[in-house]
DNA sequence: GTGCGACGATTTTAG
DNA sequence: ATCGTCGCAC
């Protein structure tokens, strides 16, 4: 493709962003407004008409799958393959750089990657070796803090403890930690980051190679990266570097997990960096669009956009006010079949909501009315205990100074090490500074007859497997020692169904090994490369059936992802916004966001739906509208079934005569699940209480029946209370 | 070492 | 409601 042809698929807008001036460029870029295009573009652009060879140039995403998708997407406009090109994750590139330059990097050659479960693991082992309290300490807290300093780039050595116990106490455990990291050749995914911007910091000479061979580099979503990001950007562009850099603030939902939007902000200001917009939308209709920016307009510090569409009109979008999560599923439900059979594929429609828990009902539904779903999200593949089992074997024969490998299998399959041995080799491994292997090496004749026997088991069955697989392919390793440990066997032998589906799970982790390209010139075995890529890529939750289904997911999960059909469904407060930010004036604004990338999702038709009650946590809870839906223009909306009378009190009797009537939706064939009788409330959502202690209020919310029922109000002055109805003694203020 | 019952927590999650 | 963890009994 030519320079020319490729600036032909482009708008005003995306072809000033794309041919900007090389120098740092920020892209103010709206949902739907082809920010993909841009980057990509941006990236063939350089190439074809500013002669820049692709192996200096880098992209970076947030994920596999938006990495895998430049990569083709760059390839196809260039129409070669592009393999100098680095695309990849912002830890993907940082493991490549440690990879090669692990000396510099003061790692041993074979350093393994802790993911999330292991890291917690090891916190809870160093909490407990120092005879910690562990409800006082808990583990992932600990984590959290630790993983929270390093997002920020602070190692524990530069925290001050501030003359709080507390936090001492929280930075001599992430002292621990690094120790022991350090210790057993370990790295977690914030060290990968930490570590290279370290590697670029402290050696000029690659500090020099890199800047120089990467003065373009191509940022992704940068309103998600957080503080060691940007640092890491900041080091690889040093003065001269040009980085491209496309952000939405409006879309910045991460901020719980260490994203900080401000480095939008700071980045203009640092880099002196010219603004680009991308304010036109392809995606939705004018309807859907207008919207998702009243909603969004709701927020103050915006960095300034308003998308905008060619298109004009639409559907309206449909509210549903469903009696409780069955009625909603099968409204839902209904819907779909009425697509379907405008023939409409399942997969144009997606059900989206705040929590995983609500996608039960669906699920549910969905089962019994025989369409096939998907649910995106829960555990992984190389996430799932078995997978891990297997794969701590593999990096046990890499190396056996692997203590968290090591603690993973040493009795698994069960070969009568117990914890009384275990505890032995630990005080020991900790006394002299050494690995679990050696540790038990050194002690095994001084145990117990018993425990000497099965610990040297194990010592042979390692080695023995370590020299079996050492000339193999690597599908047939994993197949070896898949089988030889014991592991395909110790599942075959359960009794329920789970243990089948274990052996197929190790099953196929032999055919992703076969399946496995091994990353060209990071210096490790084939084994190696697939155990980092096994950490790195973890692989999708459910493999894809093909199949054309429906699509069930968190709005979190459907950030960047696009469908003809939308139902954002519970949409009430405290569910959404959830009950942790909706009295939280710094929250709110992120959960406003969630919702503007829920509704912009939406191409065609948006369908919004929320319950009167809800059971959570084995309870019937009643929920108020959420505020979301109210800042809605009402123009826009069309009540699928609307409500009778604002000044009626929401939970009257009236309600169930209004169900059992059946007028509530003519357009429905089905009977609905009618509410059960006795679950009028005392008074309605949102009623004016007094209280004699904590004084005027607003009821948010009722939950259980009878003695138990509970009543949850907003006082003016005593803030949120949760008091059992029966005794509270409010008063209703007419 | 395994199995069972009590107990507690339960927003969102990529690499 | 449900799932995971923990402690204890066998």
């Amino acid at each position: 493709m030519s320079s020319q042809d490729l600036l032909s698929a482009l708008n005003e807008e995306q072809r000033a962003a794309v041919t900007a001036p090389v120098g740092p460029v920020l892209v103010l870029a709206g949902a739907g407004s082809g920010k993909t295009r841009v980057l990509t573009h941006r990236a063939a652009w350089l190439i074809l008409e500013h002669g820049v060879s692709p192996h200096g140039l880098m992209a970076v995403t947030f994920t596999n799958k938006a990495a895998a998708e430049m990569r083709g997407r760059i390839e196809s406009l260039l129409g070669l393959p592009a393999d100098t090109l680095w695309i990849g994750t912002f830890h993907g590139l940082s493991h490549r750089m440690l990879r090669r330059h692990w000396r510099e990097a003061r790692l041993l050659q074979s350093f393994q990657i802790l993911d999330q479960d292991d890291q917690e693991r090891l916190v809870r082992k160093i909490i407990r070796e120092q005879k910690l309290d562990e409800q006082r300490w808990v583990a992932r807290e600990v984590q959290g803090f630790i993983n929270a300093n390093k997002d920020e780039g602070r190692r524990s050595k530069q925290l001050a403890d501030r003359n709080d116990p507390t936090r001492k106490q929280l930075i001599q455990l992430y002292k621990l930690y690094e120790d022991r990291c350090e210790a057993a050749g370990v790295v977690d995914f914030a060290e990968l980051l930490l570590r290279s911007f370290d590697l670029l910091r402290d050696v000029p000479e690659l500090d020099a190679y890199y800047r120089e061979r990467f003065r373009h580099i191509l940022v992704d979503e940068f309103q998600d990266t957080n503080g060691i990001q940007y640092d890491w950007l900041r080091q690889l562009t040093g003065r001269t570097g040009a980085p491209f850099v496309v952000a939405d603030d409006d879309q910045a939902i991460y901020r719980w997990r260490g994203a900080r939007v401000e480095n939008v902000q700071q980045f203009k200001r640092e880099y002196g960096a010219v603004l680009f917009k991308l304010e036109q939308n392809y995606r939705s209709t004018q309807i859907i669009l207008g919207a998702a920016n009243a909603v969004i307009a709701k927020n103050t510090d915006r960095m300034g956009k308003e998308l905008w569409t060619a298109t004009r009109g639409g559907e309206p979008i449909r509210v549903y006010a469903a009696f409780n999560e069955r009625d909603e599923a099968d409204f839902v439900i209904d819907r779909i079949r009425d697509h379907q059979r405008r023939g409409l594929p399942l997969a144009a429609a997606a059900v989206l909501y705040r929590s995983n828990a609500q996608s039960r009902s669906f699920e549910e539904t969905l089962m019994a009315a025989r369409i096939p779903y998907r649910v995106y999200g829960g555990l992984r593949f190389f996430e799932r205990a078995e997978i891990k089992d297997a794969l701590a074997y593999l990096r046990l024969t890499q190396s056996r100074d692997d203590d968290i490998a090591f603690e993973r299998v040493v009795n698994l399959p069960a070969r009568g090490i117990g914890g009384a041995t275990l505890e032995l080799l630990r005080r020991d491994a900790r006394d002299h500074g050494r690995s679990l292997w050696r540790a038990g090496r050194e002690l095994e004749s001084a145990l117990p007859a018993r425990a000497a026997g099965a610990l040297r088991g194990f010592f042979a069955l390692v080695d023995r497997l370590a020299l079996e697989i050492a000339e193999l392919p690597l599908h047939e390793q994993v197949r070896h020692v898949i089988e030889k440990s014991g592991l395909r066997d110790h599942h075959a032998k359960e009794k329920d169904t789970k243990g089948e589906a274990r052996v197929e799970n190790l099953d196929e982790l032999v055919n992703a090994a076969e399946a496995f390209t091994p990353e060209r010139d990071d210096g490790l075995s084939p084994l190696g490369s697939f155990l980092a890529h096994a950490t790195l890529e973890s692989g999708e939750t459910q493999a894809a059936t093909g199949l054309d289904c429906v699509q069930l997911m968190t709005l979190h999960a459907a950030k960047g992802l696009e469908f003809p059909t939308v139902f954002v469904v519970g949409m009430e407060e405290g569910l959404f916004p959830s009950e942790h930010s909706a009295f939280d004036a710094d929250r709110l604004p992120e959960e406003r966001r969630l919702c503007y990338v829920g509704l912009t999702r939406a191409m065609q038709r948006l369908y919004l739906t929320h319950a009167e009650s809800r059971r959570i946590f084995g309870r019937t809870s009643y929920r108020d509208r959420s505020r979301f839906l109210s800042e809605l223009p009402p123009e826009a909306l069309e009540d699928v079934r609307p409500r009778i009378s604002v000044s009626r009190p929401l939970y009257g009797t009236d309600r169930i005569a209004l169900a059992t009537a059946g007028q509530a939706d003519a357009s429905r064939r089905r009977s609905r699940a009618v509410p059960v009788a006795g679950e009028d409330l005392p008074m309605r959502l949102g009623a004016r209480v007094r209280h004699p202690k904590f004084g005027e209020g607003t009821v948010l919310r009722f939950e259980g029946q009878g003695e138990s029922r509970q009543v949850h109000v907003n006082f003016e002055g005593a803030g949120r209370k949760i008091l059992m109805y029966s005794l509270a003694h409010l008063e209703q203020i007419p």
